[in-house]
DNA sequence: TAACATTGTGGGTAATAGTGGGTAATTATC
DNA sequence: GATAATTACCCACTATTACCCACAATGTTA
């Protein structure tokens, strides 16, 4: 166990087996909190990889607030199905893997090697390339972000 | 199992088949919550498509809803009117499927193929053509509401 | 260093899920 | 009230998934 829970930090190499499972690095696996139920939310990001959250990370800070909208809103519903569509609530099996969904293997182009990278409250599953491309940030654009990020 | 109950992400492709009927998803089933005696209330969505409550998210949210809307003014009678209307109580089957009325298989235009999304407390039934003509959210709306709903 | 535990990976098998169809029960129609 | 149409219930088949066991590689402990 360790001190900070659900947080999760450094890069790791993985395979994607045959099955479409995948398993989750071990330091992950112990630093999901116990009230997860060994489940994680995973989604499409914003980039194109896949975004796992820790379920109660997703139900309190997504789902609780998508609860909320009205649906007599178009934009409101566009929203909500957006969002929705491709969550699914994804539970480690007895070896500590996931199934990552048809769908969302097609949408971050994984193959069989992916790498999976811990993002503070989340974890991003690349495929190695799209990842080396986009950590082209610029100098410029890092000391921009530090300077309002780190004290 | 689910920890989190009558709640429904992720999205689903099934067929309706010669007699009407349509399977729910295994997930969705599982997320279903023992006091709707495996029962949705289906009804026209907003958008064309199809919308199932759990029975209990019916009563208690929209039923009760609509009754504090019914009296006021005409366009909310007939707002009222048009929800409820077409609303049908169904039940699974044996092997986890419910009958889709004629009235809404007609309105969602649904052949045999047909996507299933859940859309957090409820699910949507959709064409796929149309569902995949449904226009994108802009990046500014998308930002707009995940400022207003997210943390 | 030997014994043991953990981790990542692969595979077999039993259980489940999705689909289709037959037939009895119910409802509707004349 | 008899017949036709619809619905509900049951059984069956196939593909997928979940669960279990296995094993090599690495790390840990005595």
């Amino acid at each position: 166990m360790t001190i900070t829970e659900n947080t999760f930090t450094g890069e790791f190499s993985y395979t994607l087996d045959a099955k479409g499972r995948l398993n989750i690095p071990s330091k992950f696996r112990s630093a999901l909190s116990p009230d997860n139920d060994k489940s994680f939310v995973i989604t499409k990001g914003m980039d194109p990889c896949v975004v796992a959250y820790p379920l109660v990370e997703w139900q309190q800070r997504v789902e609780s607030g998508l609860r909320e909208l009205s649906a007599t809103s178009q934009l409101n519903r566009l929203f909500v199905r957006s969002l929705t569509r491709f969550a699914t609530t994804v539970k480690l099996d007895g070896q500590g893997r996931i199934q990552i969904t048809q769908f969302l293997k097609e949408y971050a182009s994984l193959d069989r090697d992916v790498r999976i990278i811990g993002v503070v409250n989340k974890i991003e599953i690349w495929n190695p390339d799209d990842l080396q491309r986009m950590q082209d940030l610029s100098q410029d654009d890092f000391d921009d972000l530090s300077d309002k990020v780190i004290l």
